[in-house]
DNA sequence: AAACTCTACTTGTCTAGACAAGCTGAGTCA
DNA sequence: TGACTCAGCTTGTCTAGACAAGTAGAGTTT
């Protein structure tokens, strides 16, 4: 047995609260779409101030399990949409925390007119120039992503400045524009023959694609196509409800 | 000009303070890592209590723009950890919400004797029974993915005598047991041969792999294989800080 | 029967104050 | 110098009460 220095923590009302209602949902005691106990209910129930029930009902909320109506109740939310979120990580910092060496190799770097097709992606006009890098990651000196990226000079002036073999584009477009919304494409398909002979595989080795456009406060700031062989790369993620 | 008929709802107070920050924070005042005024600052300056600007901050905390550290004060968030996620959706939503129509063929639907690799997935022990169903997907007609799941009976006993033309798997599992973890892998790789039979395509043909693993309440209740064909599937989800 | 009103109940939010828990730095003591 | 104490800051949480806003249903009127 385990015997621990610190006194157990006595965990704070709200939690308490809290806990209860998710185990209860869990096994069904609320049934999906049922009438839940009202705050009065609660707050009788465990002696506590409305405030800390109404915490504890909240956060249950922001995680997706009950749903709320003002002046009606609070429901055991509808057969989870399944629907789960799935981790996207920054290539980088994922090889380093595997203890293992990242290294990049440049081929592009350089400024072009934009053709309609990244235009579009990126909401820019047509004959402005875009910043163009292609880049190719290694970890332990196996090729493991090829990014295509272009980005818009207006957030990043600088970029084609930076020495992309210390830093990645990532990470440097974080500093530059902090905050941002991303959209994502994963799909899987066959390279292209330059990133076939840049990652170093066959032309018919199926590849993990992920397309990512990328915004901050509405404007487009980057557009990338990164390229992974199937047999080396795979996305973990996780689900906790 | 568009008028309303509703009167301007003037946001909560918690909602000004929050919006506040999150503004700020964008526009880079203060920069990641920095201290931020802390709730006795924004109380004064916006005139109401501490509990409202708790809220804010709170809520800030858990969509993971700020940390807090008890006795020292709130920080802006380290520059994002280039983490994102991405929306997993049930398929038979998915392509009702699409106006399609969805249909699904079984071609395996039995019990079996564990396999160890199986067994080690599922947490099972050597020797016990399975259910093993292998169900083929189809939109509008055209099959979009090979569902190949293992089940632990004791959370579906059950399971087998659902009709899955109707009801897909997941559907069914998520009303036995309402909530739960799930453990994700994703990747691209070419099909094993009955893969390719089943879903009409080459052998050499690239597929987006989503191998899943749900337990609820610590009891592991399946393990899948969903095989899409890469021309004509990709995951698609979006992040917004 | 249909339209209305009113009440009782729900959630949504705010307040002012309180105490606990945790960190920091200044001052004190050995 | 080094170890200690303590005041003063921070966040973490709870309380009791209040009013607003929204809904459902009972009762009333037309």
């Amino acid at each position: 047995m385990v015997t621990k220095n610190k006194p157990a923590r006595i965990p704070a009302p709200y939690a308490v609260v809290k806990q209860y209602l998710k185990k209860n949902l869990q096994n069904g005691r609320w049934a999906p779409g049922a009438l839940m106990p009202s705050e009065a209910e609660l707050v009788a129930q465990f002696s506590v101030s409305r405030m800390t029930v109404n915490r504890a009902i909240r956060e249950l909320q922001t995680e997706g399990l009950v749903s709320r109506i003002q002046g009606v109740g609070t429901f055991a939310a509808e057969p989870h949409r399944v629907s789960s979120t799935l981790t996207i990580r920054d290539l980088h910092s994922e090889i380093e925390e595997r203890g293992h060496t990242h290294h990049a190799v440049v081929h592009i770097a350089k400024a072009e007119l934009v053709t309609t097709a990244v235009a579009l992606r990126l909401g820019l006009e047509k004959g402005a120039t875009v910043f163009h890098t292609v880049i190719v990651h290694y970890e332990n000196g196996v090729p493991l992503q090829c990014e295509d990226r272009y980005v818009n000079p207006a957030c990043a002036p600088d970029y084609l400045r930076v020495d992309f073999t210390q830093t990645t584009p990532t990470q440097y477009l974080l500093e530059v524009a902090p905050h941002w919304e991303a959209q994502y494409r994963i799909e899987a398909s066959a390279p292209t023959a330059r990133e076939a002979k840049l990652l170093g595989i066959r032309r018919d080795d199926a590849c993990l694609i992920i397309a990512r456009r990328t915004v901050s406060m509405n404007v487009p700031i980057t557009a990338a196509r990164l390229v992974h062989p199937g047999t080396r790369y795979s996305l973990a993620g996780q689900f906790k409800p």
